[in-house]
DNA sequence: AAGTGTTCCAACCGCATATGT
DNA sequence: TACATATGCGGTTGGAACACT
């Protein structure tokens, strides 16, 4: 026997939420609180499924949510988190008030993977990518180098000038060994293992980035 | 101005895990 | 213990917006 679906798929709406569904998802998550999100469509008058509110509640629709754009010390906390944790996105955006795994997620795979990988550094793995200038820089365990002087614009220019990168869309490969460092500036943060204070919270703590060597 | 290509992100899907009976 | 159900998570997709030719 399968496994049923999580919700009734017939006489639900798909797609893009509406303001009128925004505003009946709030009101009645304000008057009931979050509680059993299967049934809370039906009780709110929502034609969603319980999955579909949860998602836009959490990602969208919650009060503390920070939204706009990400600093770059949330930039340098994601890589360094990523870095230890991989694709924990749950985790990491466990380390950032106000934002959700999937603004997370997004925004790791539309801007801070192609930053990584115009540095020559694997995303993945977070280590210099072979033939390429960071290759050539000192060895660390985890190596981060970061060009604080150009912004996302300039970024955004010399990446569409060598062409898209294997990035969302999944169709092109991004020719990474003609692009160099930027040799303008450097900030190599150095990672080393954790003060672990209490072995039995497996967890971090927003304290595990603090061992965060950082040189300019 | 129009056509085509690319980027971004909201939302969906399926699997894993947690919880209840 | 086994099974059913609910929730959470991460990967993926669709399409609007934007950029380029």
């Amino acid at each position: 026997m399968g496994r049923s679906p999580c919700c009734e798929k017939a006489h639900t709406n798909k797609g893009a939420w509406t303001k009128e569904e925004d505003e009946r998802l709030i009101a009645y998550i304000q008057a009931y609180g979050e509680g059993c999100w299967r049934s809370l469509p039906k009780a709110a008058g929502l034609l969603r499924c319980g999955k579909s509110c949860r998602l836009r509640w959490i990602n969208y629709l919650r009060p503390d949510l920070k939204r706009g754009n990400f600093t770059s010390e949330e930039d340098d906390l994601i890589i360094t988190l990523h870095s230890r944790l991989g694709n924990k996105w749950s985790r990491i955006a466990g380390k950032l008030p106000g934002r959700t795994d999937n603004e997370i997620k997004n925004h790791w795979n539309t801007h801070i993977r192609r930053k990584l990988l115009s540095q020559g550094i694997d995303p993945s793995t977070h280590r210099p990518i072979n033939g390429s200038l960071a290759e050539k820089m000192p060895k660390s365990p985890i190596l981060i180098s970061r060009d604080a002087t150009s912004g996302d614009q300039q970024e955004e220019k010399k990446l569409k000038h060598f062409g898209s990168f294997e990035g969302n869309n999944r169709k092109n490969i991004f020719p990474f060994e003609e692009i160099g460092c930027n040799p303008k500036l450097n900030l190599e943060l150095q990672l080393s293992p954790p003060n672990i204070q209490n072995p039995h919270d497996q967890s971090l703590a927003v304290s595990d980035v603090d061992f965060l060597d950082l040189k300019i």
